[in-house]
Parts: structure tokens; C-alpha cells; sequence
RNA sequence: GCGGGACUAACUCAGUGGCAGAGUGCAACCUUGCCAAGGUUGAAGUCGAGGGUUCAAAUCCCUUGUCCCGCUCCA
């Protein structure tokens, strides 16, 4: 059955709710803008594709450890990354041509003096004339039409310590009554920089700065890589599209160290694997693709990225980044920490001077993706209507959520036809042997087998193990399928094995 | 950030100034023996929040929150 494209993202936020998988965040009190739980199933879901990623990154690799860093780090972190300076530095829209820019890298001019320029900033653009109310004009298209100055805070701030700043700021405001307006704010910034902190915006600083305990203590050699996953913050301009877009969301990330001149090669490999891996789980392989950056769309420290795109709902937009970081981080650590953050190899010759031993800074290569995005990917293309008459005959629509196996939240239902006639005792033992395996496994008695059926369907609970009157006399269950509804009939006490090995192969 | 729309039971929604409703779901019991089965009974709502107009507000007005759509912005 066709789905309409805009009413799919209703329907999965609904179904997201309705069973367990996202729900918003503080909802009683009227709920937050752009913060979301997961739920008992979404929970599920998150950390399953949160281990296949750890599986596939760290457990089934040589080359990549993990690492869990703390979310809160030092300050100097974020100033050395380049993440705090567009924080103190005031930001100006211009309305003409939609730049944005710092308000003291703008090129100078006269308050109050005529400018002309082109509408929209763009050649054959009607032509305009301006008085300049500022000192400064767009560095883009000249636009004397501006927006206010504003402070941009891309990081959530905090304090640490438990010395109120409050009491600290009071104290400027009083001691100072003769400063107003930046030189206020000023002295005011000063002493709440003392005991800032900040919500890490991205995963990837803490695995720049822990490069060496991490490749010394593991003996790694490059190329190698550190992968990380977690919780990062951002103060984002606009939030959208249900968890695609939030403040707090969970990134999937990996440094990968490689020697200077091999970045090209190692690029196109991550690319490459992370394309398969997010496929490997996907119903709709095609919706996937990639999409080399424009030189100008590239952020300051990369000289090439692809991003690995999903078409969403409302169109293509961005699953995970694979960027080429190259050294910019390291340096910027080295330089600001005092500490070297290079590697040895003494098995090469310094190419610049052809001695023995090649001391170099690591290129990076970066895959990035958002877990939460994940997520929202792949109930997108797990959504699955069809219609199914039903027991009277009438048309009715069967919901599924087609999620690989290995991703689906609950992986067996097993059910007994009727409670009654020893047959919950017997399905109990069954739900047992799961439980002993470490398997994800629901025992589900309430209301008829076909509403059970259904309510798994939705749950995207891949196999349902049914228990009826055939089982107390020769001990086999029947296995259904979600996807095909069709039934095997197989010994009971290979239940567990036959499962394994479905989960197993795909 | 701008414009438009929505918000009523757990879900989907009806109700446009006069008693708070339906279907589904949920709970209990009976029945039932494989695809949202039937029956009986029951619980469930500060009508997003706050204020105002009115004899009377889910309904009209103002403020506000959240979500959705489109543009814009961000990356």
C-alpha cells in the first residue's frame, strides 16, 4: 500500500508513541522543545543499533579501540577546537545575502556615509543605495542591511563548582555601576569564565585529547582508529523533523589516525564501509547515497567530506558525516596543551630528511553519524502498511515494522493459543530457555492470538513462537514469520537454536 | 527567525456559546482453539496552560507552551 510521504512521519511519530519507542520528553509539563525519550522499545532499538555500530567499529576490528570519555571536559578543549570562539565574538545576519559573519572581521567603512550595492548580492541584481548606520558592512555583498549584533551560544554553558555565579555577578554588577553595556558584559563574562564548563558539542575532542594515553596504553599503530559513542549538545538555530534535529542527541563517532598522504585512500574506504554497514540493515538500500562536500560547504578543518545521505520524508538531509579531518586537531592540541601529539615510526624513514624514524602528526579521517538519526532512519524504513482482510473478511490494514532482526527490540514473542489447559506453563519454559540465553524474549497471554499477532507486528517482533494443544502431546511449537505471517511447526526444545541461527545469518 | 495549521480519554478523531462524545485501546470475567474473534461489566478527560468577555466558554478574545507544514537559518 502507497503511503503518502506526509502523512508517513504522523503515523511513525504516532506509532513511535503509541508502542513504546519515542516519546516527548517531559510531556505532562507540557513538554520540551526538541528533547524526546525512548521508551521501552526505542530503548531496545537505540542499543542495538548502538552494538551493532560498537560490533562492526571496535569488536570485529584490529585496528579501532573504543573509548568513553566524559561529557563535561576542560574549557581550553573547546577554545583550542574552535568551538568557543564564535561564543565571545558577536554574529551579524546580513539581510541582504543571508551571510552571517563576526561583527569585527567585517570590512570597515564610515557610519553614516552612502553604500551602494546589489539586491541579494547577486550579479545583475537590481542596484540599492544605503546609509550605513554601522562602522562595518557585509563582508559578502557590501549590504549595509544588517541584523543586530547577537551572541550565538552554540554549547550549552555551565558552571562548575558549588559557588552560585549568581552571588559572583551580583557582586561585578555592584562593584562596577559605572560600566554599561559591553564593558559590563565583559567584566561580567570574566568571572563566569572562571568556573565554566561546557556540554561536549561533539564526541570526537575527547578522542584528539586522550591520543596518546590511548595509543600508547594499547600499543596501536597507525593507521589505527578510536571509537567513541554518547551524548552531545548542541544549541542548534532551528530543531525539526521529530529526533533528526535536537539539542541533546547520540553520536556514533571514530577518529581514524593515518599517516599524511594516505587520507585520500582512507576516506574512500570509511566512506565505503559505512555506506554497507548502514544497507546491511536497511529494507530500501537505495534510499541511501552519498554526497561529496563543495570545497566552499567544507567546515575550517576538512579538506574533503562526504556525507552519507538517507531520503527522508521530507527529502535527502544528512545520516553520518565522513570527513577528512586531516591534522588540524592534534596540532591544535599540541599547540595549546604543550603536549606532542605525534607518533613514531621506527620502521620508516623520515621522508624530508631520509634518516631512520618518521615522526609525524596523524591525518584524520571521521565517520560521524547521529545514533538517534539512525534510529529515526531505520523505523522510517521499517514502517510497512499492507492490506490484510480479516478474520470477518473486511478489508484492514496490517502494520509492520520490518526491522532486521538483529535491530528489532523484542526478538520472540512466544504465546500461548489459550491460557488455559497447561499451555502458559509450557510457553513459560520455553521463555526460559531465551532468558538463560540472553535473548530479548516476551511471553504475551492477554487477548486473542491474532490481536497478539498484530500488536508484534508493530512492535517489529521478528518471531512468535505459539504454544497449542499439539505441543503438550508431541512437544512442537510453530514458529510465524513477520514479515511472510507464515507458520513452521518445530520442536520445542530447539526453539532457542532454530532462533540463533535466523539471527545469526541475516 | 517569518508565515500558516493543529492541540478534546492511552491512540485516532467528532463536537463552533447551553449536561463531555464516538471508535479503537485498557481492566475484569465469560466464551474461544492461529492472524486486530464474540459477549458482559468497568475505569478512564484540569477540552495544552494562564488570563479575559459572558448568566453560561472545549467553542469568542488576549497571552503563552508544544507539535506539524512551508520558507529562512544552521551544518
Amino acid at each position: 500500500m502507497a503511503i503518502q510521504e506526509s502523512d508517513l512521519m504522523q503515523k511513525i511519530v504516532s506509532l513511535s508513541k503509541r508502542r513504546g519507542f519515542v516519546f516527548q520528553s517531559s510531556e505532562i509539563y507540557g513538554g520540551l522543545k526538541s528533547a524526546y525519550d525512548y521508551g521501552p522499545l526505542g530503548v531496545e532499538l537505540k542499543r542495538n543499533l548502538m552494538a551493532e555500530w560498537w560490533r562492526a567499529m571496535v569488536h570485529e576490528r584490529e585496528d579501532v579501540v573504543g573509548l568513553d570519555a566524559s561529557i563535561i571536559m576542560h574549557p581550553d578543549v573547546w577554545k583550542a577546537s574552535g568551538h568557543l570562539a564564535g561564543f565571545s565574538d558577536p554574529l551579524v545576519d546580513c539581510r541582504n545575502c543571508k551571510e552571517r559573519f563576526r561583527a569585527d572581521k567585517a570590512p570597515k567603512v564610515e557610519a553614516g556615509t552612502d553604500i551602494d550595492y546589489l539586491e541579494g548580492g547577486k550579479k545583475g541584481g537590481k542596484k540599492l543605495k544605503a546609509k550605513a548606520e554601522r562602522s562595518y558592512v557585509c563582508p559578502q555583498c557590501g549590504s549595509p542591511d544588517l541584523s543586530p549584533e547577537r551572541q550565538f551560544n552554540l554549547m550549552f554553558r555551565s558552571n562548575i563548582g558549588p559557588v552560585d555565579v549568581l552571588g559572583r555577578i551580583t557582586e561585578v554588577v555592584e562593584r562596577e555601576r559605572n560600566l554599561t553595556g559591553a564593558d559590563l558584559r565583559a567584566k561580567i563574562e570574566e568571572v563566569v569564565k572562571e568556573s565554566a564548563v561546557y556540554l561536549r558539542p561533539e564526541t570526537a575532542q575527547a578522542m584528539f585529547v586522550q591520543f596518546l594515553n590511548v595509543q600508547q596504553t594499547m600499543s596501536m599503530k597507525v593507521p589505527f582508529g578510536i571509537a567513541q559513542m554518547g551524548k552531545s549538545f548542541r544549541n542548534e538555530v532551528t530543531v525539526e523533523h521529530f529526533i533528526f534535529r535536537s539539542c541533546e542527541f547520540e553520536q556514533m563517532e571514530m577518529e581514524y589516525f593515518c599517516e599524511p598522504g594516505t587520507q585520500g585512500q582512507w576516506l574512500d574506504y570509511w566512506v565505503e564501509q559505512r555506506m554497507a554497514w548502514w544497507r546491511a540493515f536497511a529494507n530500501n538500500k537505495d534510499k541511501f547515497r552519498t554526497r561529496a562536500h563543495e570545497k566552499a560547504e567544507l567546515a575550517h578543518y576538512a579538506d574533503r567530506c562526504y556525507d552519507i545521505e538517507y531520503d527522508y520524508p521530507w527529502g535527502w538531509g544528512e545520516l553520518e558525516g565522513v570527513a577528512s579531518r586531516t591534522d588540524y586537531d592534534l596540532k591544535k592540541h599540541s599547540e595549546s596543551s604543550g603536549t606532542k601529539l605525534s607518533y613514531f615510526d621506527q620502521n620508516k624513514n623520515d621522508p624530508a630528511t631520509g634518516k631512520p624514524g618518521y615522526r609525524y602528526t596523524p591525518y584524520v579521517i571521521e565517520p560521524a553519524a547521529g545514533a538517534t538519526r539512525g534510529l529515526l532512519v531505520y523505523l522510517i524504513d521499517a514502517y510497512h502498511e499492507e492490506a490484510v482482510p480479516d478474520a470477518k473478511g473486511e478489508d484492514a490494514t496490517r502494520v509492520t515494522l520490518r526491522l532486521h532482526p538483529r535491530l528489532a527490540p523484542i526478538k520472540v514473542a512466544v504465546l500461548p493459543l489459550v491460557k488455559k489447559d497447561g499451555m502458559p506453563e509450557a510457553a513459560r519454559k520455553v521463555v526460559d530457555t531465551f532468558f538463560k540465553a540472553g535473548i530479548n524474549v516476551r511471553y504475551d497471554e492477554q487477548h486473542a492470538i491474532g490481536k497478539r499477532y498484530r500488536r508484534h507486528d508493530e512492535a517489529g517482533t521478528p518471531y512468535c513462537l505459539t504454544i497449542d494443544g499439539q505441543t503438550l502431546t508431541d512437544g512442537t511449537v510453530t514458529i510465524r514469520d513477520r514479515d511472510t505471517m507464515k507458520q513452521e511447526r518445530i520442536a520445542a526444545d530447539r526453539a532457542l537454536e532454530v532462533v540463533q541461527e535466523r539471527l545469526r545469518k541475516i
